[in-house]
RNA sequence: GGGCGGAUAGCUCAGCGGAAGAGCACCUGCCUUACAAGCAGGGGGUCACAGGUUCGAACCCUGUUUCGCCCA
């Protein structure tokens, strides 16, 4: 036990403290993760952020949830890992090397595919670790020491391993299909990573005429560019007023080909004429259908969407360029016949808002399904829980309709797909090292494709690759599966799925137990913060601003589940004063303490109602505190913190301890105190310490409650040995009186520090002891120099205001003339409304199916609140007549 | 078209079967030696609407309106 030593200036910087204590922390690596097979393992591998990435508001949530919970299960005992990490992202990544390239005037096709790569590699060396670094500002607890990168050796190893091991097992294929094509990123995308937009576009109507006979048949088109390539017209097996057109043929407008009519289930009858274009190589649907019917595929727009050769005389044009000319076309050649305005959902490219372009090209494929469906069971078995459960549903309905995953990227940074393909024979050599002949024909003439693999297929592997599998690592036996992820809903699909299914498929266990999935941070009107808005709000600059505790406490305060965080600045002032708040108390404790040995051992004699209060409502608060960390109740948490804080410790504890702490109560009193002071510091303290770990190790060291940082102490326990039930209710009668007192001082408009000379109290008797205990308390609290005692129901002589409670009367004598008028109104007014309760009690217990069927205690409680309306009734009577007849 | 979530004080949200709560904003009075980044007091709500269940509904059920989001 030591002295407090800290001087705590006047007011609360966090900037002094932060970087210190997190270079302290490090120092003394109170981080890492050390798999200790003897203690509980508790891990958590971080969402990583792309390389490229700056800390944003999102990424601050996220970290702040996930170090509160390290933080929590640390001072639990655990063994914790909380493992960090970056992504390569592979699009955003090259695209901001390429402009980075393209200001010097260089295109990355001038450089070539290694040296662009080696680019790629200088440049995330020089500013690849600036997410990091704004990570640790904010206070990530991470062990530093295990940083991963998903390029990385071990990494790149298991993603080969992974994709062998796939081929092999037949779930991951090469074909030739339809699949989304960003004609500006010159990359296939997966299924995910098109944004579908809602927009009004054009339905145009285009008559293809019958090639032996009159007449022609109607077609509804939203692209009619795609005419050039179109093979066929269908229509729907069942839609009786088409049926006899099948087997007719028709002519391609302004292309002249001749095609057939067909029937497929693919076509809604419902839309437009019933009759549909069928263009196999530029739209997913008519592909199927292009299957089905054995249909030629006739490619017309090329890889960044120019019209191609096969588009005879439009070759060349830009798509949408192409566009209008076909139209101006059909125009003249008369077979255009309606334009109608049309609301659809266009595909947008994730990374550059270029539109999709369906595209019919060879790629490799995960086929999903098989791993999708022991992703479905596990969730289903409580082997990994969602929270807010709500999510389970989101994941199931994805889940059940999963498509087969595009993972080949016509990029240049990534993982290259180690499949050699033989120039001899053709055949495709799947390896984990790279081969020097082929497999088959055993010809040196191989080449590996050109292709790069999904970032999300590295991502997928995160929970184990970092982990170090494939090798067989302490730290894979020990940490996995992780405890907890926590991620946003937003990469429900692209991320916690797919690390789902490939845990279960590689390690034959689940990633991670708990999924607990936040909202998204806001700005205040709701918006979704952006750029392009102009409503962000800088994690950084907040943090600067007001401290990475303020910012933390913000996000944590905010966070309840299944909402999204509203956030303004005006939000993070709240908590950033309720952080000085802290300090102050802390300072005024301090200066309590001083010259004293921190003890803990309290004499239970020597303790009055509000300490034993105090002590009482602590245990409540650990017991809470610690129920909601439990369940990731974060806001929950931290604004019973604040509340307890705030509204009991300092607002009313402090105050009531002032005195003993002087000394005006003699010497045991102030020993007594001081421990309670410390207890409830120290307890306050470790609380907090998860939401704000900065200021909490600040004031910790201040109070030299150890010589330890406070990361290593342990979770409080409640103390108390049963409930101190009684002494928490006793203080709620003492506080409401106290309010009462306080209410008739502001009515007499009583200058708030002026004592006021008399308080008569006319108390029911239980309540006598309770309030002669502690008159100085109330004396002190109300600002009143005397209190007389007078028996229940005596209305004292003179004029004065009074207040009517359950338990008792208090009436203030008031220095001067009151305003009889304006009191006889005030005490009306108050009549009204007890008689209006009372004539609610009484209607309630006349009830008979209330008396009956009602639980004892609320019928009891009723019974009560009558009783007690009844005197309060009378006493406010009585208080009327005597300001009335001027007794 | 399918699914999910929300509608409670001026604003942002808790509460989810026993008489409506917080923070911010607002009004009044105070520089009270921890804190004016503060203290004390106050006003303000047919808990979206309509039915139902129940002795009792903001809370459970059904429908309606409305605002978000996701998937197709």
């Amino acid at each position: 036990m030591s002295e407090p030593s800290g001087n705590l200036g006047k007011s609360y910087d966090p900037k002094p403290i932060e970087d210190k204590w997190y270079a302290w922390w490090l120092e003394n690596r109170l981080f890492e993760g050390n798999a200790d097979a003897n203690r509980n393992p508790f891990s958590i591998v971080i969402p990583p952020p792309n390389v490229t990435g700056s800390l944003h508001m999102g990424h601050a949530l996220n970290n702040t949830l996930q170090d509160i919970q390290c933080r929590y299960k640390r001072m639990n005992g655990y063994d914790v890992l909380w493992l960090p990490g970056t992504d390569h992202a592979g699009i955003a990544t090259q695209n901001v090397v390429e402009r980075n390239l393209a200001s010097q005037g260089i295109s990355r096709h001038e450089l070539g595919r290694e040296a662009f790569v080696d680019k790629v590699w200088e440049w995330k060396e020089q500013y690849g670790n600036r997410i990091v670094n704004q990570l640790k500002k904010l206070g990530a607890s991470c062990d530093w020491r295990r940083e991963r990168f998903t390029m990385d050796e071990g990494l790149s190893r298991a993603v080969r391993a992974v994709f062998v091991r796939l081929y092999k097992e037949g779930l991951i294929y090469k074909g030739k299909y339809i699949i989304n094509w960003c004609p500006r990123c010159q990359t296939a995308l997966s299924d995910l990573e098109v944004d579908h937009q809602e927009s009004t576009g054009h339905l145009y109507h285009v008559i293809y005429r019958f090639s032996e006979g009159d007449g022609g048949v109607t077609v509804a088109t939203t692209r009619p560019e795609t005419i050039l390539g179109d093979v066929a017209i269908a229509i729907h097996p069942r839609d009786e007023k088409n049926r006899h057109l099948v087997g007719r043929t028709v002519i391609v407008p302004l292309v002249g080909r001749e095609i057939p009519i067909i029937e497929d289930p693919m076509v809604d009858p419902e839309f437009g004429t019933g009759c549909v274009k069928i263009t196999p190589a530029h739209d997913p649907n008519d592909f199927l259908v292009g299957q089905r019917h054995g249909l030629e595929s006739i490619q017309v727009i090329d890889s960044e969407g120019r019209m191609n050769e096969s588009a005879g005389k439009y070759r060349g044009l830009d798509r949408f360029d192409a566009r209008k000319v076909v139209l101006e076309d059909l125009v003249s050649e008369g077979n255009l016949l309606r334009i109608d305005e049309h609301l659809h959902a266009v595909g947008q490219c994730y990374r550059c808002r270029t539109v999709v372009e369906p595209y019919l090209s060879e790629q490799w494929f995960v086929k999903a399904k098989p791993l999708a469906e022991a992703g479905v069971e596990a969730v289903k078995a409580g082997r990994i829980r969602f929270v807010p459960e709500q999510w389970t549903g989101t994941y199931y309905q994805w889940m059940d309709e999963i498509r087969d995953w595009c993972i080949s990227r016509q990029l240049w940074w990534g993982h290259r797909i180690p499949a050699w393909t033989c120039a001899s024979c053709g055949h495709v050599t799947v390896s984990e090292s790279d081969p020097d002949r082929c497999e088959s024909c055993g010809s040196s003439n191989i080449s590996q494709d050109e292709d790069v693999l999904d970032t999300w297929f590295s991502s997928a592997l995160w929970p184990f690759s970092t982990l170090g599998w494939p090798d067989r690592t302490p730290e894979l036996a020990h940490y996995y599966p992780t405890s907890l992820l926590v991620t946003g809903f937003d990469i429900i699909f692209f991320w916690v799925a797919r690390m789902i299914m490939m845990g279960l498929h590689f390690m034959e266990e689940v990633p991670f137990r708990d999924t607990y999935i936040h909202a998204l941070v806001r700005d205040e009107s709701g918006q979704k913060m952006s750029k392009s808005k102009g409503n962000v709000i800088d994690p950084l600059d907040v943090i600067d601003e007001y401290g990475a505790d303020a910012l933390r406490l913000t996000l944590a305060a905010l966070t309840v589940q299944g909402r999204d965080i509203l956030l303004s600045t005006n939000r993070i002032e709240t908590f950033r004063f309720f952080l000085n708040k802290l300090w102050n108390a802390s300072r005024f404790a301090l200066s309590s303490l001083e010259g004293v040995t921190v003890n803990r051992e309290i004499e239970p004699s020597q303790l009055r109602l509000h300490d034993r209060w105090i002590l009482a409502r602590l245990d409540e608060v650990i017991g809470e505190t610690t129920r909601y960390l439990d369940g990731y109740f974060f806001g929950e948490a931290a604004k019973l913190l604040y509340d307890f804080v705030w509204g009991e410790l300092c607002d009313w504890y402090l105050e009531m301890a002032k005195p003993a702490l002087k000394g005006e109560e003699g010497a045991l009193r102030k020993e007594a105190t001081q421990g309670v002071l410390c207890r409830v510091f120290e307890s306050v303290l470790k609380l907090l310490h998860p939401f704000i770990p900065f200021l909490t190790e600040e004031l910790w060291q201040a109070f030299s409650f150890s010589g330890k940082s406070l990361q290593e102490e342990r979770w409080p326990e409640p103390f108390g040995k049963e409930k101190d039930r009684a002494c928490i209710e006793e203080m709620a009668a003492f506080q409401q009186a106290v309010r009462a007192i306080r209410n008739l001082r502001a009515e007499a408009h009583l200058n708030p520090q002026k004592t006021a000379p008399l308080v008569r109290a006319a108390l029911r008797e239980d309540m006598e002891p309770l309030f002669r205990e502690n008159s100085d308390l109330l004396g002190l609290l109300c600002r009143i120099a005397r209190l007389e005692w007078s028996g229940n129901g005596t209305t004292p002589s003179g004029k004065c205001l009074s207040a009517v409670l359950p338990q008792g009367s208090f009436y203030l004598e008031v220095e001067g003339l009151i305003d009889i008028e304006t009191e006889i109104g005030r005490l009306e007014q108050e009549m009204e409304k007890l008689k209006a309760d009372l004539k609610r009690s009484k209607a309630k217990l006349e009830n008979s199916q209330f008396v009956a069927n009602a639980p004892d205690e609320v019928v009891e409680k009723e019974k009560a609140r009558l009783r007690e309306g009844e005197a309060r009734i009378l006493r406010v009577r009585e208080n009327i007549r005597s300001l009335g007849t001027g007794e």
